[in-house]
DNA sequence: GCTTGACCTGGAGTGCACTCCAACTGGTAG
DNA sequence: CTACCAGTTGGAGTGCACTCCAGGTCAAGC
């Protein structure tokens, strides 16, 4: 398999193959006779997962340092392992806020949904617009001071 | 409040603060006499969101655009919420890779530990070890055809 | 034999999102 | 009065992760 059809099957250009094989990110590959490069079909395997840890937030530097320990085999598995375990827990955090913000944002979107229908929504001020030139609002509602553990309601001010 | 506090209470470095003014993500604020800028506590909410919408992957140019939305008050109210619709969705999608990185992730760590406690580990091949200079190894594994839907299992090559 | 197209290399350029810096000013404490 | 500190500006620099390009080589088809 030459690059051609590896970025074809990988779904990365050329460009970006030969970046990876530069930094370090993936083996040199064989070369064939007039030296282009030759690929076995299961580097596929390690771009996508290469991919997938890469899609899961994990920064070339880390991708790097496990290629690297990749390459050194067996006696740097407890290594890699350790390695992994952190992104798991990474990962784990991120499925934890990305799924607060889903309801941040479900409330949120009910909020304008009530206000595109007419309804007045309260107790909220509703001040979309720049403050620069507006003097101070005096605020009647005493400054919402919500109770810890409480999350603000979604407010139409953002 | 000035920028310093402003920095402190939000997390944010003064420069950022000032960055995000910059290129239009958050209002330009009042002066003082001596052309320091003044914020209102009220700007702590917008900052908050703004962050929330970073951390869950929304660029700068899509915060830029709700950001102007919003000074454009209850006219924008629609289009605002179609794009924090667009951002549920991506959000939804990411939280689903996640949790099934999350899987991949459990299943290598596991592979790995039984690894290091020196468990043969098949039909998986072992080759860890460059290819550049081997010989391509004889496979005698029929090269693993999974059923479509079929996760592939964890893998010693990465 | 010649053209075409895929490939090669080294290096420059891009876009994002800050981050840092120099040179200056204005308010306050000792 | 002076030192200090927080603030001001415009602009340069950084790190990531590619992406593009010029100028060249090589193998295969007509």
């Amino acid at each position: 398999m030459r690059i051609g059809d590896l970025a074809e099957k990988s779904g990365l250009s050329t460009d970006t193959l030969r970046y990876y094989e530069k930094i370090g990110l993936m083996p040199r590959p064989l070369r064939d006779g007039g030296g282009r490069r030759v690929y076995d079909a299961a580097i596929l395997r390690w771009i996508d997962f290469l991919d997938r840890l890469k899609s899961t937030g994990m920064g070339i530097k880390d991708r790097l340092h496990y290629a690297d320990l990749r390459t050194k085999g067996a006696a740097s598995l407890t290594e890699r392992r350790e390695l992994l375990e952190q992104h798991r827990q990474k990962v784990a955090g991120d499925i934890v806020r990305l799924t607060e913000m889903l309801d941040v944002l479900d409330d949120k979107i009910d909020l304008y949904r009530r206000m595109e229908a007419g309804e007045t929504v309260d107790p909220t001020f509703e001040s979309c617009a720049r403050t620069e030139h507006a003097a101070p609002p005096s605020k009647k509602v005493p400054k919402d001071e919500h109770r810890p553990g409480t999350r603000p309601r979604a407010d139409a001010e953002t």
